[in-house]
DNA sequence: TAGATTGTTAATCGATTAACAATC
DNA sequence: TAGATTGTTAATCGATTAACAATC
């Protein structure tokens, strides 16, 4: 019953969102030559702890060596594998509309192992049409593509109206997991993830980092 | 110097995550007629436990009733007054590339008390249109109406090559935070926030949950 | 009243930090 | 060798869960 509770994989959920920011930081940093690069220095840019900087990274990497650090190749190559290659996934995009499209053109996704095939909409003006060079076609060609390319990733990105519609569509068509962007709560079986994206989440904790730190500035001076 | 670890306002980041999803589930169970709710309710259709959920809402709200549960109606008022309200925001947007625009359209803002009052990009050929009755103006034109016009938070939306410089012109506006949906680290001042939007991490968490649900059936059956 | 449900105080769990040994 | 830095084991911290009293 716990099982889903338990990491099997061992890596845990706060580890795995920081993974994707150490090898973007590090790629900026072996652009600008660097060649090794320590805890501390991670650490102190990116706003953490270099304790809790190895302690990630010895999740994913051996590369690191006492006196020098972490040489920037190997923890590169070490994370693009762990994140990546390990994870590398086929998606189809439904919903082609400015978000979906946005999404399209995130590049960042192919960094991580997320290639998105192609995109599916409803109307029929875009049908035919590329964006970044995935083609959108018609809904109805959905459920027979997923089954012969055995797509198990799909990106939600339709209006909230047809968020729960589509969503029963994709999981008779046999997709294992769902990323929705939109606002909708969707309902699946239990055998189905879904990850909601939630701006909304992101926004109330921005929104209330910005009036503690007026709250700290009003009562304390500028740095109390 | 913990001034920034501590939260004075009492109410903790995982909570204030979870805060916009039971609004929105709520206003859904509202608009089904549904007048009062229980945290069992509301627990099993979240996949939480009842107990998070009263302790969550016991920082909002003191409508709880034994026996009964939860007025609908004076439940999603206090968490609007939570989110919405006490965190209203005027925000500029810049960018108003597929993404920039994608989030001018994203409705669910407004209801969490954000409001876009405009966006900025340095395409003429954007200058003067409108999306969602929203103007694009000309960068040049951001320093002056973010003094005029008090604005404390800016959504940075601009190509990943232009995210530094154009963080640096907010900063210099007097922009307090940054909401950053740049895949750039950006660097920024200890007085002003940055909340990176960060959808690699997002897609890692995804992933990881995907293969970890593979690997269950593949040795446990279909529910081990 | 009896039953259901909230809200609070204590216990547990998971993640971060501290201390320090290992080692290049 | 001496110094710097990793990685591991133990301690702490924060968030979740359990137990239960309060109460409608």
């Amino acid at each position: 019953m716990e099982i889903a509770r338990t990491n099997p994989g061992g890596t845990n959920t706060a580890t795995l969102t920081r993974l994707p920011k150490y090898l973007a930081y590090l790629k900026i940093k072996q652009k600008q030559g660097v060649t090794a690069i320590s805890s501390t220095r991670i650490a102190n840019d990116l706003r953490l702890t270099p304790i809790l900087v190895r302690k990630d990274l010895a999740t994913v990497s051996q590369a690191g060596r006492p006196k020098t650090g972490y040489p920037m190749d190997a923890l590169i190559g070490d994370l693009e594998r762990f994140l990546g290659c390990e994870n590398a996934r086929d998606a189809f995009l439904v919903g082609a509309g400015r978000l979906g499209r946005a999404l399209m053109g995130y590049g960042q996704f192919q960094d991580y192992g997320l290639t998105i095939l192609a995109a599916f909409d409803t109307d029929e003006a875009l049908h035919g049409r590329e964006f970044d060079g995935k083609p959108v076609l018609p809904v109805e060609k959905l459920p027979d593509l997923v089954r012969r390319m055995q797509v198990h990733l799909a990106i939600l990105a339709v209006p909230d109206s047809a968020a729960q519609a589509t969503a029963d569509l994709l999981v008779q068509s046999g997709v294992r997991a769902i990323w929705n962007f939109t606002t909708e709560t969707i309902a699946v079986p239990d055998n189905v993830l879904v990850q909601h994206e939630n701006l909304a989440a992101s926004l109330a904790i921005l929104s209330k980092r910005l009036a503690a730190l007026f709250d700290r500035e009003k009562q304390g001076g500028t740095q109390p």
